[in-house]
DNA sequence: AGGGAAATAT
DNA sequence: AATATTTCCC
């Protein structure tokens, strides 16, 4: 997907370029990411934030500095000064993450599952929801955000001092070439959803984060599916805030009852995204995210009930016509007592023969009520994505003396987290480092920053070299012997 | 602007 | 393969 052999048939190359004060350093290495690569860079990042002069330290390396001093200063810190480790390795994961999806080629990631939205009815109570406002795609931001091609605005979560810019032109070691697919730039700038995302590369079904600090409650509607309507959220509200890609909506099934409750309300006429956004009262909830989903609804419609209508028309034309299906329905509320299938039928349409005849336009029959808590389609009812995906970081790793990040992620390392990480499948893993390895390579790229710095990678030939400074127009060479960080 | 559907992405 | 998002056209 992302290959850079696209660009290089080299196996990587390097460039350092140097402008003025300041060095940028663009690394492309080969997938899969190795262990030592991953150090290296990482040693490279450290090493920078401490030698760079304070006056020309970027603003995106000194929250890594910080945290070596901090570090080095020992565990003794505070809760605060702890907090702001935690972050700060959170920031460390977030690259890592992306950068797994560069390398990996791994792009199965399970939905991230509408963390953001919120049914008007409160699923929860409190404070969180602050975040929810302000980060959260909402209808008056939403929508403008949605238009916004902007990609630049990636990493605004990582530190509140610096631009986005700021940080992408510094922090970015790894990156993609400058010419990168439309998938690729997205591969960018969706830290937040990634880190989010990237929990269970395998099947597809998420697992509850222990990373991200989220809320889980039990939906008052669920049967014993007891799906868990997440309303994750960020400490750290500031990281998601307003500069992300849209979130990924997850359909749950107390929101597609919600959607189609609306569209039932409405009626076939008026059953237009606008409208039914208004209805559903759903904050967070974009007219694109209910076009799509009211694409897919009438999607589903038409090719059920055609199907339907053509049975019920062979079973019934002979003796007595009935133009339209509006079939007596067998006792739905049967349904509601039957222990569920362990698959769900997506919009209800392969359980029963009748599940999947809420009929579009048929009004004044509560149909949703069973078809909307059915049409669920995920596979294992107690493993609905209503987890947050689990960046890096899952688990609590082996403590490190010296490094005490893992006893500083109280939310992140909850009790949930113990049932969450030993159900995500190692195989996911396997196209890159584990996350344990990533975890602790940072570890300890950051926690010896007085390491030597590792010639580690293979120097890249002076053809590639030059190749790629005169493709980023750079015509100047910088001077031999100035290329370190 | 916004609805709808096709094209893409995940 | 299914679902969600993005893009395009009207």
């Amino acid at each position: 997907m992302n290959d850079l052999e696209g660009n290089t048939p080299c196996d990587f190359k390097q460039s350092l370029l140097e402008h003025h004060d300041e060095v940028h350093s663009v690394e492309f290495l080969r997938k899969p990411l190795s262990e030592d690569k991953l150090r290296n860079i990482w040693q490279h990042v450290v090493h920078k934030a401490f030698n760079a002069r304070a006056s020309i330290l970027s603003e995106s390396l000194k929250p890594v500095k910080e945290s070596v001093v901090s570090m080095l200063q020992l565990q003794t810190d505070d809760e605060q000064h702890e907090s702001r480790v935690s972050r700060d390795i959170e920031k460390v994961s977030r690259f890592v993450d992306n950068d797994h999806e560069l390398s990996s080629g791994n792009d199965k990631y399970p939905a991230p599952s509408t963390p953001q939205l919120r049914q008007g009815t409160r699923l929860l109570d409190d404070g969180d929801c602050q975040e929810q406002t302000n980060c959260s795609t909402g209808k008056e931001s939403g929508e403008h955000e949605g238009e916004s091609k902007s990609v630049e605005t990636t990493c605004g979560n990582l530190n509140a001092e610096s631009t986005p810019q700021q940080r992408k032109s510094e922090i970015t070691l790894v990156r993609e070439e400058v010419e990168s697919t439309p998938q690729q730039r997205k591969s960018e700038i969706t830290l937040v959803k990634e880190e989010v995302d990237i929990v269970d590369a395998s099947k597809g079904e998420s697992v509850a984060s222990p990373h991200t600090q989220k809320r889980k409650v039990l939906s008052n509607t669920d049967r014993n599916t007891k799906a868990l309507i997440k309303v994750g959220v960020h400490s750290d509200s500031c990281e998601i805030r307003g500069n992300q890609k849209k979130i990924k909506v997850d359909w749950t099934p107390e929101l597609h009852k919600t959607f189609v409750k609306a569209v039932e309300q409405l009626g076939i006429d008026q059953a237009i995204p606008s409208r039914i956004l208004e209805l559903m009262k759903v904050e967070g909830l974009t007219r694109h995210n209910v076009a799509s989903h009211l694409q897919k609804y009438r999607m589903h419609k038409r090719q059920i009930l055609p199907k339907e209508e053509r049975k019920w028309l062979n079973l019934r034309e002979r003796s007595y016509c009935v133009k339209r299906p509006i079939m007596a329905f067998p006792p739905y509320h049967s349904n509601h007592t039957l222990p569920l299938p362990p698959v769900y039928p997506m919009w209800g349409q392969s359980g029963s023969p009748t599940a999947g005849m809420q009929i579009w336009g048929s009004p004044g029959y509560p149909f949703w009520h069973t078809t909307a808590e059915n049409w669920h389609w995920k596979p294992f009812p107690g493993m609905h994505a209503d987890a947050w995906g689990c960046p890096v970081l899952p688990l609590p790793p082996p403590q490190t003396p010296g490094f005490p990040y893992s006893q500083n992620m109280p939310s992140l390392l909850n009790a949930d987290a113990v049932d969450h990480t030993f159900t995500m499948p190692q195989s996911s893993f396997e196209h890159y480092p584990a996350e344990e390895v990533v975890d602790k390579v940072v570890k300890e790229a950051i926690s010896k920053p007085w390491l030597p710095l590792p010639l580690g990678l293979k120097p890249p030939s002076p053809d590639s070299v030059l190749a790629e400074l005169s493709r980023q127009g750079i015509s100047n060479i910088p001077p031999k012997g100035s290329n370190s960080c």
